[in-house]
DNA sequence: AATACAAGCGCG
DNA sequence: AAAGCGCGCTTGTATT
């Protein structure tokens, strides 16, 4: 920990327990620093001394660790009760996870999270909705988990049963804290900000669409292209932006098109689809990341999405507001550093085959990974002959593709990589017939819902129809599509958490820089030291002063090492990185 | 008037 | 060429 408020000693503790545990009053901790208060009333936090230093056992990591932040306090470890709470109450690794499942107050979904948060449906599956989720069916307010000191301790004291009931506490150990570390670094992140260029972002939305009109107009290039496409319809007063009318207007023109989306639109040869496609790219980029959107989400010269940790059901993140998971390619030049800093951009090369190539423990998919490309590696091996199809092969056997190109090439890597694709082919018969998958590291999807098994049932019954058994089919078949994908993109994630936990602790020992070099927009916790600024699933920025640069590129490879040896041990996996280390993020 | 849903497209 | 996973967001339309 660093910052003012860092020194275990200047937090109020109010008691300790047998084991170590050092229970803290926050909010009294809060007080003492200064100008922010998180509330008036009662503990909220425990500390554990380990021989690593302390660690933070909170309720919600999103729920207090803004405040502590803004008042210039990192926390360097922490265990998040409520994301803990959910992998252990679900996980297949947990013997005893009794005692987690009957408290549902605990089952509370991120702050941020939308209303219409998923596990609602979880709770109905199990049988357990109740008061702590009530409201959220209900669409009313969303509940907090639990935050007096007293439900923390016992929550935790929960939490290290299940554990020890676990087969394999080890990995669920090493789950929980990426999962923890995340938690602090999704907060990180959305205070950092990623360093964005107004003038950059306008630039590119004047070349695409003209100057910005003032009235809330579409902006010239549309209305031009609006004007050509009607033109080609033959029909004046065509509405473009309703699926329904334009569809009706394309059938008049002679199109036939079934839908209005680009790849169908694309097949006719007709003078209206080019201008069509266009307008349609255009407005996209007026609609989604236009003027509103940077005075909205970047004005002040940072684009602060907010990551909802533990998110999706995989264990990916979310993200709330702003679109953090769609910044089109079109406006990465305007991801720009500061003067005097620089971005250290890196992504992971084919993460998902080759974490799937680890888990199986397939080293013929693993040599075809070695060095740089692992589709080229599949090529080299004689396996398939193109790159091209190399790809949409993998991608089909990961995402259960039964049709196409994709569908035709799956059996062929079944061949070649019987380890590899015996492992996803397992994962998708046990969802079909409506159990539960689990990652490398011990998070586990759920098991099909009531609905689902009725459905099954019904099927079965000698009256049942055709529409009955086909229902049935599809059903099973969406079932083990999704557990087919689950624990390659579940190991994927645990893959970049621990990645970035690494690199969070990297980046927390390099030296901070002089102020002259500041990067003001972030505020002072960020302005003087390098920090993580961009997640995406497997892609990651860094805004470091320049003179740090390769320290830093040294330490983002170091800990796709170290996460590697980490989750896989001596298995021999590459995951190399595509680094660049630049101005800005644009690709190439 | 408020809310739910589908279509479409952006990202991995 | 357009199937097969996971998301969020905007728009228009249907529902209440």
């Amino acid at each position: 920990m660093t910052g003012a408020g860092s020194d275990p000693a200047r937090w109020r503790v109010v008691g300790r327990t047998a084991d170590g545990i050092v229970l803290v009053d926050l909010t009294a901790a809060l007080t003492e620093i200064g100008r922010v208060r998180v509330g008036d009333d009662g503990w909220r936090a425990v500390a554990s001394n380990s021989p690593h230093g302390v660690r933070w056992v909170w309720s919600d990591t999103a729920r207090w660790y803004p405040a502590l932040l803004a008042d210039g306090v990192v926390i360097a470890r922490a265990h998040d009760l409520r994301l803990c709470h959910a992998i252990l109450r679900a996980s297949t690794l947990v013997s005893a996870p009794a005692a987690l499942r009957a408290q549902p107050a605990w089952d509370a979904p991120a702050v941020n999270a939308p209303s219409t948060a998923a596990p609602a449906l979880f709770d109905l599956a199990e049988g357990l909705s109740d008061a702590g989720t009530s409201g959220l069916l209900g669409g009313g307010t969303v509940p907090y988990a639990p935050e007096s000191i007293d439900d923390a301790l016992s929550e935790l004291r929960r939490q290290e049963e299940a554990l020890a009931s676990a087969s394999d506490p080890g990995r669920l150990r090493l789950l929980l804290a990426a999962e923890s570390a995340g938690a602090l670094l999704a907060v990180e992140l959305h205070a950092a900000g990623v360093p964005w260029r107004r003038e950059v972002h306008e630039s590119i939305l004047e070349t695409a669409l003209g100057t910005r009109p003032r009235n809330g107009s579409p902006p010239r290039r549309v209305r031009e292209l609006a004007d050509v496409v009607r033109a080609a319809l033959g029909d004046p007063a065509a509405s473009l932006d309703s699926q329904p009318k334009l569809l009706r207007s394309l059938h008049r023109a002679g199109v036939p098109a079934r839908s209005t989306s680009r790849w169908e639109l694309a097949e006719y040869e007709h003078p209206v689809i080019a201008p069509l496609l266009a307008y349609k790219k255009l407005m996209r980029l007026l609609t989604a990341n236009g003027w509103s959107w940077l005075d909205e989400w970047a004005a002040d010269g940072r684009f602060r999405p907010v990551y909802v940790p533990g998110g999706v059901v995989t264990g990916r993140w979310a993200s709330s507001g702003g679109g953090a998971l769609q910044l089109p390619r079109q406006l990465r030049p305007a991801v720009h550093a500061d003067p005097g800093w620089t971005l250290v951009v890196a992504d992971v090369a084919q993460l998902e085959p080759r974490v799937l190539a680890a888990m199986a423990g397939d080293t013929a998919l693993a040599e075809a990974a070695r060095g740089h490309d692992l589709y080229d590696g599949i090529v080299a091996a004689g396996t398939i002959r193109t790159r091209a199809e190399a790809k949409v092969a993998m991608l089909g056997a990961m995402y259960g593709a039964t049709t196409g190109d994709s569908g035709r090439l799956v059996p062929v890597l079944r061949r070649a990589y019987p380890r590899a694709m015996g492992l996803v082919d397992a994962a998708a018969r046990t969802g079909a017939d409506g159990g539960a998958v689990t990652t490398w590291l011990g998070r586990s999807s759920a098991v099909g819902d009531a609905v689902w098994h009725e459905v099954q049932a019904r099927a079965g019954t000698p009256d049942a129809s055709d529409a009955d058994r086909a229902r049935a089919r599809r059903s099973a078949g969406d079932r083990g599509r999704f557990t087919r994908n689950f624990v390659v993109q579940g190991t994927a994630a645990e893959w970049a958490l621990a990645w970035l936990a690494g690199l969070r602790g990297e980046l927390a020992a390099l030296p901070a820089v002089t102020v002259k070099d500041a990067a003001q927009a972030s505020g002072p916790l960020f302005s003087r030291r390098a920090h993580l600024c961009f997640f995406l699933h497997d892609e990651i920025i860094v805004h470091t002063p320049a003179s740090q640069a390769e320290q830093v590129a040294a330490a983002v490879r170091r800990s796709a090492d170290r996460a590697a040896r980490l989750l896989f041990g001596g298995f021999p996996i590459d995951f190399p990185l595509d680094l660049r280390i630049a101005e800005d993020a644009a690709k190439g």
